[in-house]
DNA sequence: GTATTATTCAACCAAAAGGTTGAAGAATAA
DNA sequence: TTATTCTTCAACCTTTTGGTTGAATAATAC
């Protein structure tokens, strides 16, 4: 069972796993831009980044308009929403079980904070803003 | 420059841009898992599985623990913590943006609300970059 | 008109993803 | 010991990524 909502989400974030497409992204949050100037930073040709940007709107993550002969492109964020929602939902699965499981331990070891679970303590260390 | 940090969100988008992989991350957020356990709803061979939990583990949501011949699985979703910022950071800068359009389609034509943010590209063109 | 600019298309390449099968390793069961 | 179980390793295959170059297309500039 392939559903759409299932083929969107792999084409999003597939489409965030790429460092030029991401700095492409950033570039068209302040605002609307040819390709030419998006591909102007990147040390590859015209035609590549052409193609991250044929990604990008296979996402539906960048829009065209054409007007002339250039293509002005902009920002849609909007589908971003599935994936995020997708990350929120299983980090709050995860630590609500994590939780459970901390209860646990303090219920069988009581007052003892060296029981608590490596994957717990893994979680404090690294959530923490960088 | 290829940083880590940008190596790391690489890898975490590519290891949630298949539907195997976060299937495989949503079972194991209901505890630890032998592999075949894990590869055992799937129609696709057990090596197959192997690959993806690799790519899970490249990506270090997925942690393995040897028991005699048995690898136990589990999960750490704190490498999610990362990617969740991006897009957050992504959108809210995107939806502060479209709002201070809003404003200013606003002013320039006021109480008319035809010209709203989604449809309104048209005439964000005066903002081209240089 | 011709030349220049903006962009894609087409072909090619190397590397990685995503899958298969068959064998090997290592621990358990008989 | 021998057989079975759990898992990876090693090849191999096909498709997709991510990049290149060279041409084609289309609109603007001269």
């Amino acid at each position: 069972m392939v559903t759409r909502a299932t083929r969107q989400l792999d084409l999003t974030f597939l489409a965030l796993a790429d460092p030029t497409r991401r700095a492409i992204l950033e570039r068209l949050a302040q605002g609307e831009a040819r390709v030419t100037d998006v591909a102007q930073p990147f040390a590859m040709s015209l035609n590549a980044v052409s193609k991250h940007i044929r990604i990008l709107e296979r996402a539906g993550l960048v829009c065209r308009r054409r007007i002339g002969r250039e293509h002005m492109l902009s920002l849609d964020l909007a589908p971003l929403a599935r994936p995020a929602d997708w990350i929120a939902t299983q980090r709050a699965f995860w630590t609500t079980r994590l939780a459970a499981l901390d209860r646990l331990l303090e219920q069988r070891n009581p007052g003892s904070g060296t029981a608590r679970h490596p994957v717990n303590r893994s979680l404090q260390k690294s959530e923490r803003s960088p």
